[in-house]
Parts: C-alpha cells; sequence; structure tokens
DNA sequence: TGTTAAGCGGAGGGTGCCTCCGTATCTTCC
DNA sequence: GGAAGATACGGAGGCACCCTCCGCTTAACA
C-alpha cells in the first residue's frame, strides 16, 4: 500500500528478529499470567534485555496490542481456511469452536485483550470488523447453500458468541459454551420440513463440573 | 441473626473506626485512579498504616469485594426510595440514570468491579440478586399502575441496561447512554391509544466530545 | 486502676517499572 | 573487503509499590 519512499533505512535484521522474539514471549507469558505478568519476564524469555522490550512497546498497552491484532488475524486466517471445507454450516460451527478454545487457552490473555480494546478504540474497531469479515464470509457460504436461514448478520452472531463465552470464569465454562453454541448453530439451520425441530443430538450432555 | 454467642471480646472502637476509614479511601482512591492504584496511597488517605490497611483486607481483591458490596447496597438503597416516588415509571427511569452516573463516576471502579467479579463468583451471585431485586421492585410498581408492558422481566431490564453502558470507555458514551435508556424506558411504556409514538424529545442531542 | 490482648504503624526486604548511556552490530558506500 | 556512521542492544540504577513482621499503643474488661 503505502511502503514509505523518504529515503530511510530498511530496518535492521536483528530489530527484526528481537520484535519477533518478544511478540512471542509475550503471548506465552500473557496467557499463563494474565495482563499484570511482569514484563521483564517476558524480555528474559524473549532471551533480550529489559531495554530492547521497552524500545519497541514503551508502554505495557502497545505490547498488548501487537499480541492482539496477531491473534486476531490468526483466527481471521483459520476462518479463510475453513473456506474451502465442503460442509459450510460444519466450518461455521467448527470455527466458533475455535472461538471457544481461543478465549479458554488463552485465560489470562482474554482480560489483558479487554483492557487494550478498552484503551484503544481504533484496535476495537479493527479487530471488531476484522471479525466480522471472517464470520460474515463463513455465515454467507452457509445461507448461499441454503442450509442456513438469511436473517442473521455476522454481527449479531458475534455478539451471541461473545455473549456465550462471556461466562468464561466459571468452572464448567467451556462446555456449556460449546453445547450453546451447537444449540445456536441448530437454530441459525433451516429446518427441514420433514421434522419440525430435530432434536439438537446432545453429545456429551454431562454437566461435568470440575472444581 | 445469628450474634455471636462465644464470649469474644466487642471488636475495638478504633478497628471499626479504621475499617470505615479505608473503606472510604479505598471507594475514593480506586474511583480515581482505577484498580491498579496503590495501595499505599489509600493506607495514607485514609490516615491509617499500611499494616492496618492489611490487616483488614489482607488482598487487594478483599478491599475490592468490600467496597462493591458497599456500592451496589447503596443503589439498592436508592431504589427503595424511590419507590415512595409519585409517578412509577418516571422513578424507574430516574434510577437507570443514576446507574449510569454511577458508572460514569467510578470510572476506575468500574473495571475493579469487573475483576472483583471474575474473581468470586458468590459476589457476582449476590450482587446480580441485589440489582435484580431493586429493578423489579421498581419495574412491577410501573406495571401494577398499568403504565408499563409486562412482558419484561427484571433481569431483561438489567442486561439491556448493561449493554447500554457497555460503550463506557467512548468520548460522547455518558449522553448517548441517557438518550438510549430514554428511548428504552419510551418503548417499555404502556402506548396510550391517541399517540401512536410520542417523540421522545430529545435533549442536548449535541454529540459533544471532548478530547 | 491494672491487666491483657487486640490493634497500630512503618521499617525493610523483595520485585517490577522504566530510563539512560556506553558498547556492540548491522548497513551502506567506497 | 573495509571504514564510517547509524541503529540497536543490554543491564545498571533509581524509584514506586507490595507485603510481612514485630515492638509499641490503647481500648476493653474486671
Amino acid at each position: 500500500m503505502d511502503d514509505q519512499t523518504d529515503q530511510t533505512r530498511k530496518p535492521r535484521a536483528d530489530a527484526i528478529r528481537n520484535r519477533e522474539r518478544v511478540l512471542e514471549a509475550a503471548k506465552a507469558v500473557f496467557s499463563a499470567g494474565g495482563p499484570e505478568a511482569s514484563l521483564e519476564a517476558v524480555a528474559k524469555r524473549a532471551g533480550v534485555g529489559i531495554g530492547t522490550l521497552y524500545r519497541h512497546f514503551p508502554t505495557r498497552e502497545d505490547l498488548f496490542e501487537a499480541v492482539y491484532r496477531r491473534e486476531v488475524e490468526q483466527l481471521s486466517e483459520l476462518a479463510e481456511q475453513l473456506k474451502s471445507a465442503k460442509d459450510p454450516v460444519d466450518a461455521l460451527r467448527r470455527w466458533l469452536r475455535s472461538g471457544v478454545e481461543f478465549v479458554a487457552t488463552k485465560k489470562g490473555m482474554v482480560a489483558a485483550l479487554a483492557l487494550a480494546v478498552q484503551s484503544g478504540s481504533e484496535l476495537h474497531a479493527f479487530s471488531f470488523d476484522r471479525l466480522t469479515k471472517a464470520t460474515g464470509s463463513l455465515l454467507d457460504r452457509a445461507v448461499a447453500a441454503g442450509e442456513m436461514r438469511a436473517d442473521i448478520s455476522p454481527e449479531d452472531l458475534l455478539r451471541a458468541f461473545f455473549g456465550m463465552c462471556y461466562i468464561h470464569d466459571q468452572p464448567g465454562w467451556q462446555s456449556t459454551a460449546l453445547r450453546l453454541l451447537d444449540v445456536f448453530v441448530d437454530g441459525l439451520r433451516v429446518q427441514p420440513k420433514s421434522s419440525p425441530r430435530g432434536p439438537a443430538k446432545t453429545k456429551s450432555r454431562a454437566t461435568k463440573r470440575k472444581r
């Protein structure tokens, strides 16, 4: 798009490498320890000095933001891949399930992201837009195939998804969320005329709660 | 209910006083500085030593929780008072507006509360229950007076309220939220047959954005 | 009024934040 | 290939905050 035609040198190789390392380490550390995690721990894990970390990401928020962007992009790419799956409804379902897993494994990350989203609304806009597009592309395909009702917007779907993940601190939340998602996707489905409402085939209906 | 009949001394007067002071100070400091605010600042503002603060509230979360409980109770009491107002619809509206103000003035507090709610679900249950009851009592009165539709539950109303405050980081959010609330309350109203929809009388429609 | 335990304050050791600057390394130009 | 200069690196150091610990103070009770 806009390559800087200023006579700026291209960035040094080690700088690029270090930036990458820090991002990788930050993702791991924040996932485990939440948004409060020590930046010095991040630097150590990345194998760089604390000064280097601060040069690349002057504030904690900058670092969050960078990690966040990357995660969102990754989710979007998954949607891209799923677009070539055979069954469009299943593709959508799989994507949403990945979203749950994303929330589950990131744990601390989620709180961090919430923080990041609070502080900068530009980032919020970016990610919402990105996820909406990803959802939309999967949704459209299912609708085009005549397998889903057409009156649900990607935004609605996203909101529903976030709503279902809202309980992500309760004990058995993950299986609950997955079950809700299944029900929801079933509801999105164009009902076959034969059965007014096909039973949702709840697999693992056990309300297994661990601690 | 259960006064301790054990032969325990009654708590010392200074202990009670100090606990109160710390709570007061914490409310102020967290409101201004958010959940990260220094506990030492809280102690200083309360005019007690840091050790005293930690004795009363061993962890940061304990302190949050105590402040939170008290705030929720205060909101509930406001509802109690409003129940004796003449116009039941107006009472409900006023209560909701107070909720917006609550969110607005507390600013940092809100993030803190979110944290507190995350960590302990018992607290969450308590506060949700409390607020639901408060909302319900106001809602019921309006419905009983024949001025509001009867098919909205207090929970729904609360959820809608939280949804409208969700944007509480955007610049002009407060006037937006108040406007949304007005519209919503109008919508709850039993429509008089004469006018199909009374205009919502948007006062201050300026989208004043500061910063 | 004396006894006693509950409560108080703040010093201090530990950790993390962030800045600053001498040193090391990469890029560019010859 | 080598010199020059820009760019990036690392980590010491000053500061703020966290939380514990313990000698001193003071309220409750007899």
